[in-house]
DNA sequence: TCTTTACTCTACTAAATAGATAGACTTAAT
DNA sequence: ATTAAGTCTATCTATTTAGTAGAGTAAAGA
């Protein structure tokens, strides 16, 4: 699962998406609209500026924008700057390497191979998951391919 | 990222697989050559039988040994019982279905209907990865398909 | 320049979860 | 009866999650 502060971003940033031609939205307007605590959502925000996903504007007629376009903020990303890592184990992880505390012998681990295949399909799953993505599935969802 | 516990089960269900004609095998055993605390050990191995895909012996020539075949027992299963549901939001569960609490209309939400295909793909290729796979990996990994 | 509006920063807290550890108890084989 | 091994209950500590409080700073406009 992922954590509420990565939903409440994605929330805030499919609203901020949706508005992007109408300059700067105000952090209380997002917080009412998408149900997040107004506190919890500020520091989310100020995550995403520092992040270079949003920018935004001081004192009045102020608030919050996209600063990349919606086709370029993806789900890989967002998860990566609240949650860590996308893969399952620790030594199958891109950027934050880490030897399983408990392996014997990581070059000819099996575990290790199936959830390397597992991450790569997955991050390649989630750069494919855009902003722009969800806003057209928005309203006429595809049936399920598999279920189970 | 899975929790140790799960990668614990993982662990110690390889081994069991690979000596699986050996009859009992017991705690102590699995505890030294897979480096897992055996306290820790000892609470995993009675929820993998539980969920039957172990079987104990008592006593003198007691231990754990696999109830399935290697076949049968796969990463879904074994993740679902230690970490739970493997969908990335509430609402896209299969067994544990909860609604996001913040969320506007469920039906018509493009972040749902994203992430249910992602869960979708990800149960699928989890059911894949069965014991039997992960040893038949062992030594002879395949170069990676995407990287990024 | 004063006031209002809105973002920014630091600190704190409560509850849940992860990752164990300790010790007594039960069962089965010899 | 003894010993080997799984089983059960309780407890513990550190970390993470989710959220709150309040003071500080910057920009617009009257």
């Amino acid at each position: 699962m992922i954590s509420k502060k990565t939903k409440y971003a994605i929330n805030a940033l499919v609203h901020l998406a949706k508005r992007k031609d109408e300059g700067p939205i105000i952090i209380a307007e997002i917080a009412k609209a998408e149900n997040i605590p107004q506190k919890f959502l500020e520091a989310i925000l100020l995550d995403l500026k520092k992040a270079g996903i949003l920018a935004s504007k001081k004192g009045k007629a102020g608030g919050y924008y996209l600063l990349k376009a919606p086709e370029d903020v993806n789900m890989a990303d967002v998860m990566r700057l609240f949650d860590g890592p996308i893969a399952l184990l620790p030594c199958v992880t891109y950027m934050y390497y880490e030897r399983c505390e408990e392996c014997k012998d990581e070059e000819t681990c099996g575990i290790r191979d199936v959830f390397l295949e597992v991450r790569n399909k997955t991050v390649s799953m989630l750069k494919k998951s855009t902003l722009l993505e969800i806003i057209r599935r928005e309203g006429k969802q595809k049936r399920p391919e598999n279920e189970d």
